[in-house]
DNA sequence: GAAACAGGTCACCAGGTCAT
DNA sequence: ATGACCTGGTGACCTGTTTC
């Protein structure tokens, strides 16, 4: 149904008029939307959300340099990179890949590794699925454009829509537009090339200056080189076609920085014209035709020409036809200032998308490292000997993540992240043993270890193998590190009296008081506590996003122990990740729920009660999850029993994205297999604890959707 | 995009001012805004579309005649009625009552049951949230129109939204259409009033019911009665789009969450400003006019142009007189607040409306038969005295209900309903067992029988007599009428066909073909095969819904034979159809995904290559239902196994509006027990076949969310 | 003191103007 | 004829005042 989408890189074949000497007036543009039929879905999974935000600074910047590929060196170095938006007061980035003429898709990427050449817009497009060819020359519909970057006469625009996709449409060989369709949720990253160029200079002057957080160097200033981009602000200086200057009173319309385009033509738009955001050309053309019921001339075509700025006033039949095709109309007239909910959802709707496009690469990132994806490039300064990716298997892949994760770590909290490292580093020389949130199994013994392993009774080896490697991978991890900063702190203190006093021990937890002024960085499930009421939806929903990031990243490390998971492709553990953290991260927040008190203890100490959690907005998911929670805590299980029923739910997560459905299957009859003969060994008096263990995965699927709506609901229209 | 679609009935709607000399132009609405976060989650499921169709029908009509008590009894009478909406999947029926004036949107309907009137809009209200009567003048933001009530020249709609929003556009002075716009989330609940100021007094006139479910007793046919609602609760808070961010000092003017309208423009009114409700921008406009005492040019029409929000702009002189002619005047102005006696009434009136519009009577109705639905209002007309509603315990019920079903179908289709419904009672009266599409269990055998009794083992008595009374259930429903119309033939024939063959011979049901050019409108699962692609997006998905209504009949019949299930309370009843009608839906169809061919068979006895329907806009959806129906059928369930499944999965629903969460839980554990042991019985040597089963459930779920999001994703974008 | 409205403010847009 | 600017009207918010 919804949607899709000329592949990506089809662009990259077509290469206009290589050679190309005269910059050729056409603007090309990329636009990459979401593919994803599950739209909706994936705009909900709330935990994860939190973790778009550092994606930017995780990433370095990708230094392209074409020229020498090129044919035409100087006009056709090519230049990519991170560009940030800036909604906000977010410092939500978004990786923007420009491209353009030949090879304008790859980019060579200089970090702490072997330079390499990429594919920038991959990480996109497998985001967006719309991988529009450089000859684009029309984007109507295109809500915001947050951020931009200019190089060589080509303007590069990333904009994400909402509730919108868009479809290619070719048209001849040269232009395409693209017809509107509705969409939910995902991201469109919007790439225009402009013709008659502002140069590349005054595209690289600046912006050397990147944000980035407490490690990134500037990046060698190559002529070629995007720096990010605090935001659109230059857009309007050096944007537009123009040349005007457009400071301030410009009639450039700007949403928070992010610039509006004409609907009709995709020239920026003066602001929102019958109905539609328009220039100022193609307002007065409408006025004009309605006013004057003007009956324009038959078009010389076909009557389907395609409406861009540069040739918008060759038939004037076409473009008025396309002002009403994209709704301009009396009847739409907005009148007075705009309604400041209306701004606010716009840039909600963006921050989600943006999001939700960022999740992926960054789950992406932090499952396989740095050198699977394309983006997270380290600035060269870093020690690039040290930081050269390994292999997953290898000893130290585990660490070498939690200082990738670390990067991304948004600066506000990053000083504090990186005090651990050297915490990190000695534990992975073999300390104690801590327990983190997703370690249960951590506590596995010997004997336990035994009961996994006749688990696969029915299928001996593989599956005693499996369990070995998962018991090492325990081991290991136990020496490694997996929490990052105060959170660290906190769930390894909880956790750890918890241990003490198996099976859950709330009261222990309950004496936890944190008085830190960061508590509610690190205190997930804590929204309101922690949260000035009078900042503005958005700010409160980044805080509490921010707050989920270790606890997401503790379930991709989890994940990453469980035996067999990371054989799986890269695209079914992202997928399953995506689908499932939510659930597993309810599981392991289970002995947070006081039922009889009716309060929840957050991860900061802090309780609160359920009637404080209501009247601060908490809805019926709370009480789902008190019910779910009262339930599962009946079952009596043991962290062992716990540890393996998350990889369960893990793994028996939602299958519509998965390649390689049998080999799930695989891993969950097998980890099945595994809690069944767990539970019968320890709870063989009751026969019905692996059926209602069984029977939470359902429950577990729709409290995630229940989340999932009121995430989208909170983000729609806090 | 901007669709919109006068609504199908407008021509019948005629004439404005009637009996009502100027028709007076002056409109009056109120608006409510529901609250409910899960405003996105009641429209998804998808599965419950199809049963919008029958809304109307379960649902007892409520004709209004206000004449006796209305102002101006000839002009003013109004009427209302149930309308159904239908929103979501299950049947999860909206009560959508239709009004307008005499005659204008009512009809009176006569079929095997008493005569009625009905409101013809609902049909296109529930699909597009388009039903305004002539005097609508903005509307902007509704999504979907499910309830109404009219009282004394009020009229009374309760709207949902979802996704898309429509925008009244005005065409000469009496008909209007809607735009569609986007729109994220949400409920509206919109009340208009009728033109000519009804006093406050119609307004506020009784609403002394309460939604006590079972008992509510026949309404007295209070002109304004307004029944009970269950979810009124939900319509006061939050999710008006135009509902400022943080609630606090809106500028809207509400009631309890109702809103209300600007008198000169409809436009959301922001208080009684200058004697009137008003919106800000009247408000402001009138203001000028007479600070500065403008004289505004002369009209270039005929001096009497229409003044909704979208045109308000356009001719001063008319908006201005216009003003004036509702009576704004600073004479009129009422400072300070409200007082409190005037206020308790209208918002006693205003919750009872909601009440009244979001009972979920129809699945109500349906299962429990017609006298707790609180709209069935009388008109003086009909036969009020044979009307009379019976308990529900009474013997008629389950006839009643089909009966009723029937009388909602829409027009085109009832001759041949109403048909069927001499077979229905000859059938109450102890024919010829038949079985039909959820009836599995008739077959079971008497050792069958006792494997059930057996399961409960662990819980004797009871269990035992819950069997046996489920096996009387079987025996009887084999007697007892449920389908209706064409659709039963096909499917007796194929279910006896099936049942010819166990457990699953397709090819017996590839066989069925049928020329019957009512193909369509039997057959579940065949939007595409059968759908003019020509015709628009709501036709396509009315006839879609349309074809669902009879398997969800199924469901609901199936539901009630399940033993036990009668005894849950008629909400729990319903929510947990509600949420697991597409499931069990699901289940049941399971054989007709030929996994080999490729194909799909429709109940119509057709065929269809996957590659077809992709190519008709099938998405993963599709995919994953193969998925799960190849895992399914590779357990080789019998019958018996899998209506105990299917019996399963419906009571292990989504439980999130569940009030007896324990008593749906003991339900399920006796129902899993018995399947457990069922399947051990048969399925000795496969151990893994419960477990398999079990894991089924959280599939079902994510199936039944994917289908919600596609069904949504349609109708946003058919 | 809170609720509720008149009036004020100013972001915004339709429409007009006029150099191009 | 076009479209960058200008002008005047609009209406979303805000403030001050009135009334309960």
């Amino acid at each position: 149904m919804p949607v899709q989408t000329p592949h990506g890189l089809q662009g990259r074949t077509s290469s206009v008029t290589e050679g190309h000497p005269t910059g050729s007036p056409t603007a090309s543009m990329m636009i990459f939307s979401n593919s994803s039929s599950r739209g909706v879905t994936e705009v909900v999974p709330a935990s994860t959300i939190g973790v778009s935000d550092q994606a930017p600074r995780g990433r370095a910047e990708a230094l392209v340099d074409m020229a020498s590929s090129s044919p035409e060196p100087k006009e056709t170095t090519w230049f990519a990179g991170p560009v940030s938006a800036h909604q906000g007061s977010q410092p939500s980035e978004l990786l923007v890949c420009g491209m353009g003429r030949r090879n304008s898709r790859w980019v060579t990427v200089k970090d702490n590794s072997k330079p390499r050449t990429e594919c920038l817009d991959w990480q996109i497009l497998q985001e967006t699925a719309i991988g529009p060819p450089h000859t684009w020359h029309h984007c109507s519909d295109i809500l915001f454009l947050f951020s931009c970057q200019i190089a060589r006469g080509y303007r590069f625009f990333c904009v994400i829509p909402c509730k919108e996709a868009f479809e290619v449409k070719e048209k001849d060989s040269e232009v395409l537009a693209l017809s509107k369709k509705l969409y939910s949720g995902g991201v469109i990253a919007y790439v225009c090339s402009s013709s008659s160029a502002p140069s590349p200079e005054s595209f690289m002057s600046d912006s050397s200056n990147s944000r980035s957080p407490s490690s990134s160097p500037p990046l060698p200033t190559k002529p070629s080189r995007m720096t990010d981009l605090p935001t659109a602000g230059l857009l309007s200086k050096r944007l537009h076609p123009r040349d005007k200057p457009l400071a301030a009173k410009s009639s450039i319309t700007k949403l928070n920085g992010m610039v509006l385009l004409c609907k009709v033509c995709g020239d920026v738009a003066s602001g929102f014209h019958y109905g539609v955001h328009a220039c100022e050309g193609c307002k007065g053309f409408f006025r004009r035709s309605i006013q004057q019921n003007i009956q324009y001339k038959k078009c010389l075509k076909t009557e389907s020409c395609t409406i861009v700025r540069i040739n918008r006033n060759r038939c004037q039949q076409c473009r008025f036809k396309k002002c009403l095709s994209v709704g301009m109309s009396r009847d739409a007239v907005r009148f007075g200032r705009i309604p400041k909910r209306e701004k606010q959802r716009m840039l909600l709707e963006m921050q989600t998308a943006m999001n939700n496009m960022m999740n992926n690469s960054q789950l992406q990132h932090v499952l396989h490292g740095a050198q699977t994806v394309p983006c997270a490039i380290e600035t060269s300064q870093s020690d690039s000997s040290s930081s050269s990716p390994s292999p997953p298997d290898s000893p130290r892949s585990s660490s070498d993540l939690s200082r990738d994760s670390e990067s991304v770590v948004p600066m506000d909290t990053a000083s504090s992240c990186s005090s651990d490292s050297g915490e990190e580093d000695a534990a992975s020389n073999g300390r104690v043993p801590r327990e983190d949130l997703f370690t249960y199994s951590s506590s596995v013994s010997p004997a336990s270890s035994e009961t996994l392993s006749s688990s696969s009774k029915e299928d001996e080896e593989p599956q005693r193998e499996c369990w070995n490697r998962w018991n090492d991978n325990q081991r290991r991890s136990d020496c490694e590190g997996g929490l990052q900063g105060p959170y660290r702190e906190h769930v390894t203190q909880q956790c750890t009296r918890q241990h003490e006093n198996l099976p859950y021990h709330r009261n222990s937890m309950n004496k936890l008081q944190t008085g830190g002024n960061r508590g509610h960085l690190v205190c997930p499930m804590s929204v309101s506590p922690f949260v000035d009421p009078c900042k503005p939806g958005h700010e409160i929903w980044e805080e509490f996003s921010k707050s989920f990031i270790p606890a997401v990243r503790e379930v991709v490390e989890f994940a990453k122990r469980i035996p067999g998971f990371q054989d799986l492709s890269q695209h079914d553990q992202v997928n399953l990740l995506k689908a499932g953290t939510f659930e597993v991260l309810m599981v392991r927040f289970v002995p947070l729920f006081d039922v009889k008190e009716r309060t929840v203890t957050f991860l900061s100490g802090r309780k609160y009660s359920v009637d404080l959690l209501h009247s601060m907005g908490a809805g019926e998911l709370l009480n789902c999850m008190f019910e779910f929670s009262e339930k599962l805590m009946a079952l009596q299980l043991d962290e062992e029993e716990m540890s393996l029923f998350s990889a369960v739910v893990l793994v028996s997560a939602d299958r519509s994205a998965i390649e390689n459905v049998s080999g799930v299957e695989a891993l969950q009859e097998a980890l099945i297999r595994a809690l069944r003969n767990l539970i019968m060994k320890n709870h063989s008096n009751e026969a019905a604890v692996f059926t209602k263990l069984l029977l939470k995965l359902p429950e577990l699927r729709s409290l995630n959707n229940m989340h999932s709506e009121e995430l989208l609901a909170f983000k729609i229209q806090p």
